[in-house]
DNA sequence: CATGAATGAGAGTTCATTCAT
DNA sequence: GATGAATGAACTCTCATTCAT
C-alpha cells in the first residue's frame, strides 16, 4: 500500500472535502458555460472545444466531469429543471389565493428565464435532437420531474375546481396549458427570433393570468 | 409511324408536362422523406444519405432539386408553412361566429399536425439549429409568412372587440397566446415525448377555446 | 431484312458521307470546346457538364465521341501536336538560313499560343494529372510526336554543325533548349499569372534567337 | 522527485521548447510528405488521405497543422521558394566572375531538384489548378517571392552590361531565359516523363552556360 | 443518336473522444 | 487530475459515368 486512506483522518477528510467542493465548483463552471453556450447555438451547433475554451478548461477535463457531451447536456438540464422546480415550490407554497399564486409563478419562470437566457426553450428545441440509446432514460427523468411540476400546479387548480371557484376540467391539463402560454412568452422574450417586440414582463404575465382565469370575452351583463 | 415529327406536336408538349410534373412530384417525394426525417430526429442527426434511402433515391440525385441541405430543409418548412397558412384561410374566412372559427382553425392545425407528424414543433425546435448567413433572409421569410396567420387571428378578435363581444386587450397578443396553446397540444400529442395520454382531439380543441374564451373560473353566480 | 443496306446505293453512301463529315464536325467541336476549358482552368477544374454545354450538346452525347473525360484530354492534345508538328514543318522546309527557321518557327508557336491560347503550357501543367493505366500507352504517344518536332529542329542544327557554322554539341539538346525557351515565352505570354509586362512578340522571339545562336557575351573586340 | 515544480523551472521551459520543436518537425514531415506526393502525382490526384498516410499520422492531424488541403500546398511552396532563394543568395554573393556565378546557381537549382524532386515543375503545373478566391493573395506573394530571384540574377547580368560584358538587352528578360533553360532541365531531367536520357548534370548545366553567353555558333574567325 | 436525370464512389472536412505526458 | 495533439468515423457535397427515354 502507498499510503493510508482511511477516511477518517482529519487532515484526509477537509483534503477530500476541499476537493470536493472543488470538484463540485468545476462541475458547475462547466454546466454554466454549457448552458451559455448551447443555449445561445444549439446543441449541434456548439463544440466541446468551445465549452472547454469557455469554461477555462482543458477539453479533455471536462471528460473527467462528464463522460460525454451528452452527459454534460443532460447534467445541465437536470440542474435547470431543479432550479424550475424550486421555483415552483417557492410560488405554490407561501399563502395567498391562487391567482397570485400562478402570477407569481409565471412571474418567476420568466425572470428566470430572462436571468437564465431560457433554458425552457432549449427543452422543446434539443429533447429530440439526441438519440443515444441511454438517453432514454434520461430523458424519461427529465420529464418526471417536469411533470412532478405540472402537478404541483395542477394540484393547486384541483383544489379551487373543489372549492367550486374553478370550472370542473382537467386540473393537468389546464396546468398544461397555463404553462405552455407562459413557455411561449419566454420563447418570445428571449429567443433569437422574436416575432413581435417586448412588452413589460408584468403586464405580459397579468395578461397571460387574465386570459386564463378570466377569458377573454367580454363579461355578459347581467340580468 | 406512329405520328409525323412536328416539332411541336401534340406529343412534345404533353412530354413537357409530364417531365414537368414528374420533376415535381420527385420533388414533392423528397421534401416528404425530409420533413418525416428531420421531425423524427432532427435536423442534425437526419443524413442526406438516410433522406435519400427513404426517398429511394440516390444520394446525388438530392442535388438536383435541392442545392444543399440547409436549402432542402428550408423548402420543406416553407411547403408546411403555405399549409398552415391556408388552414388558416379556410377557417377564417367561411362565415361563423368567431368561438367557431377558432374552433375549426385549432382543430385544422391539430389534425394537420396529426397527418402530418406536426411540423411547429419543427419550427420551434430548429429554428436555433442554423446558421449559415443566407439562412437569415429565409428565416425571416418564414417567420414573416407565420406572422401573418397570426395577424389573420389577431383580425378576427380585433373585430369582436369592436363589436364589444371580447375584452379590449392586444388582439395580436392574444392570437399569439391561443396559438401557444394549439401548438403545445400539438406537441404533446405528436411529438416522440408525450408527457401525458392523449385524449380526443375534439375534446383537447374544446378545452382550449372555452378557456381561451371563457377562462377557467367558475362564473359568477348573478344576483 | 427490313430495308436495303448495300453499301452502294447511291443514296446510303452520301447518307454515310454525310453522317461521318458530321460526326468529324461535332468531334472538333467538343474538342474546341475542351481546349479552351481544360486551358483556362485546368484539367480537374473542368467538368464535362462545362464542356457539353460550351460545345452546345448533352452531356450524354460527349460520350458517342470519347470515351471518358480523359480520352477527350487526349484526343484534345492529339489535335494540338499534330498543328504544332504542322507549324514546325512549315518553318523548316522552306528554303532559308538556319537563323530565319528558328525565327520563323518560334513566332509559329508563340502566335500560335497567342490564337490558340497556347497548348504547350497545358502539356507541361496537365501531363502529371493524369494517371489511368492506359494513359500511359497515350502519353508515350503524344511524347513520341513531341520528340518527333524536337528531332526537325535538331537536324537543322545537325547539318548546321555539319557546315561548321554552328559549334559541336549535342543538336537534340541545344534544340531543346531552344524550345524551352519558346515555351516559357508563350507561358508568360498567355498564362494567367504573367511574371513580367508582354512585350512586342517579334522582339522577344528576336531576343530568344539572339541569345541562342550569339549568347549574351559582348564579343570580343578583335584583337 | 526529480525536481521541485517551480513553474519556470528548466524542465517546464526545456519542454516547452521540445513541444515547439516536435510541432515543427511534425509540421515539416507533413510538408515533406505533401511536397513528394505532389510532385508525384499532382494536386488533385493527391487525398489528404494519402497525405496523412504517408507521413505517418491520421486525417484529421493534418487539420491541426493547415487549416486546408489548399493551404497545406502553398505551405508547400512557401518552403521550397525559400530554398530556392536560399540557394540563389549562396551563389550570387560570394565574389567570382559572373559565369561562375550562374553556374553555380543552374547547378545547385538543377541539384536542388534532384535531391527534392524539383518543385519548379510543380509550381508550373499546379499554378493554374487552384481557385479559391484567398488563393490569389497567396499566389501573388509566391510570383513575388519568384521574382525576386529572377531580379537577384537580373542584376548579375545589368552589372556586367554596365561593365561592357554583357550586350545591352533586357537583363530580366535575359534572366528568365536562363531560369526557363534551367528550369526545363530540371523537368527533363528528374519529371516522371523524361523525353530523353539523361546526361551528367555537370555537362548539362555547362551546356546552358555556354550557349546562354557564348550562342551556339561557331565563333566568327578572326581577320 | 442525343439527352440529362440518376447514381454512388470518393473527396475534403469536422469534431467527440482518447491517451501519453 | 489537467491537458491538448492525435485520431478516424461520419458528414456534406461533387462529378464522371450510365442508361431509359
Amino acid at each position: 500500500m502507498k499510503s493510508a486512506h482511511s477516511k477518517i483522518s482529519g487532515k484526509n477528510r477537509s483534503v477530500l472535502h476541499r476537493k470536493e467542493r472543488e470538484k463540485q465548483m468545476r462541475q458547475r463552471e462547466i454546466l454554466g458555460s454549457a448552458r451559455e453556450l448551447f443555449l445561445q447555438k444549439g446543441y449541434h451547433n456548439t463544440t466541446l472545444e468551445e465549452i472547454a475554451l469557455h469554461a477555462e478548461f482543458g477539453k479533455g477535463t471536462i471528460y473527467n466531469y462528464f463522460s460525454s457531451k451528452e452527459e454534460l447536456f443532460y447534467g445541465m438540464l437536470d440542474a435547470q429543471i431543479e432550479e424550475i422546480h424550486k421555483a415552483a415550490e417557492s410560488s405554490i407554497n407561501p399563502p395567498g389565493d391562487v391567482r397570485s399564486k400562478f402570477t407569481d409563478y409565471a412571474k418567476r419562470i420568466v425572470s428566470y428565464a430572462e436571468v437564465n437566457s431560457d433554458i425552457l426553450q432549449l427543452v422543446v428545441r434539443e429533447m429530440h435532437s439526441l438519440n443515444s440509446p441511454n438517453s432514454d432514460a434520461r430523458l424519461r427523468n427529465l420529464k418526471r420531474r417536469y411533470t412532478n411540476v405540472m402537478h404541483m400546479l395542477a394540484k393547486l387548480i384541483a383544489d379551487e375546481i373543489e372549492e367550486k371557484r374553478i370550472r370542473k376540467l382537467d386540473s393537468l391539463k389546464l396546468a398544461t396549458l397555463f404553462q405552455s402560454m407562459v413557455q411561449f412568452v419566454c420563447i418570445n422574450r428571449f429567443g433569437p427570433h422574436r416575432l413581435e417586440k417586448v412588452d413589460n414582463m408584468d403586464d405580459e404575465v397579468a395578461l397571460i393570468v387574465s386570459v386564463f382565469f378570466d377569458g377573454i370575452s367580454e363579461p355578459k351583463p347581467e340580468g
